[in-house]
DNA sequence: CAAATATACATAATTTTCTTATGTATAAGT
DNA sequence: ACTTATACATAAGAAAATTATGTATATTTG
């Protein structure tokens, strides 16, 4: 099963985190898998998460303080659980502010008339 | 002069090849150094590229044959004259798309009732 | 029932893109 | 004189992804 992380787009490197966090907040717990999938349905198929970025990004927000894990085993098979940290939360905040400003800053490059 | 290519985001990650085609695409001709002053002034300051971005990414362009340099001698200085080529202008009009879809989506993950 | 696909994790080598730090040189402002 | 601005360049390193594997169980399909 081939999986990459987008289209063809260069714009999407730095924002897995983003993504992630934004999940997280509101789905309260998810798994690797999951957040792949969700991924997938919410963009229409646009966005295809490879898991060689997932799970590396999922252990470096762990490893900061932003995700708390939980190990599950479902139908005999592993499953980690992440939720937000009270950090995480924070990040999250922060991720989302960083992501509208990005859009107004490009905005205002690619369309200057409207800026 | 300290310069960085962003505030503090990731985000801008894989953008620069976009800003430096879209603004060509509207100014027939710049130079290196004039690229970071117009995205500074246009930006309020926001985003300052740094110059161990910029001309590597100009070098790489010319190489793909997406822009044609033209060298050029002013108050004894010298200045390298970027233009989009005909594939330029093509890339140009697939990188600003590229950049719509990356909003469209991004606002279908992060805003998922608007969508 | 065998084979393929889906579920579920992981990591390692490589590539791309940027940051940070330098280096060179001239012009202009203070 | 010294600092800042203009104008280019590159090299070492970091960060974040791609691509390619690897392991293992469950489910679907021919």
């Amino acid at each position: 099963m081939y999986i990459c992380f987008m289209s063809n787009s260069k714009l999407y490197k730095g924002s897995l985190t983003t993504i992630i966090l934004k999940l997280l907040n509101e789905n309260d717990r998810m798994y690797g898998y999951e957040i792949t999938q969700k991924v997938k349905a919410l963009t229409k198929g646009e966005l295809n998460i490879t898991e060689g970025a997932l799970y590396p990004a999922l252990h470096k927000l762990e490893a900061e303080g932003l995700l708390d894990v939980e190990v599950a085993k479902v139908d005999n098979r592993l499953r980690k659980y992440y939720k937000l940290t009270e950090n995480g939360t924070k990040e999250t905040v922060n991720k989302l502010e960083e992501l509208a400003e990005y859009i107004k800053t490009m905005q205002a490059l690619v369309n200057p008339k409207l800026a």
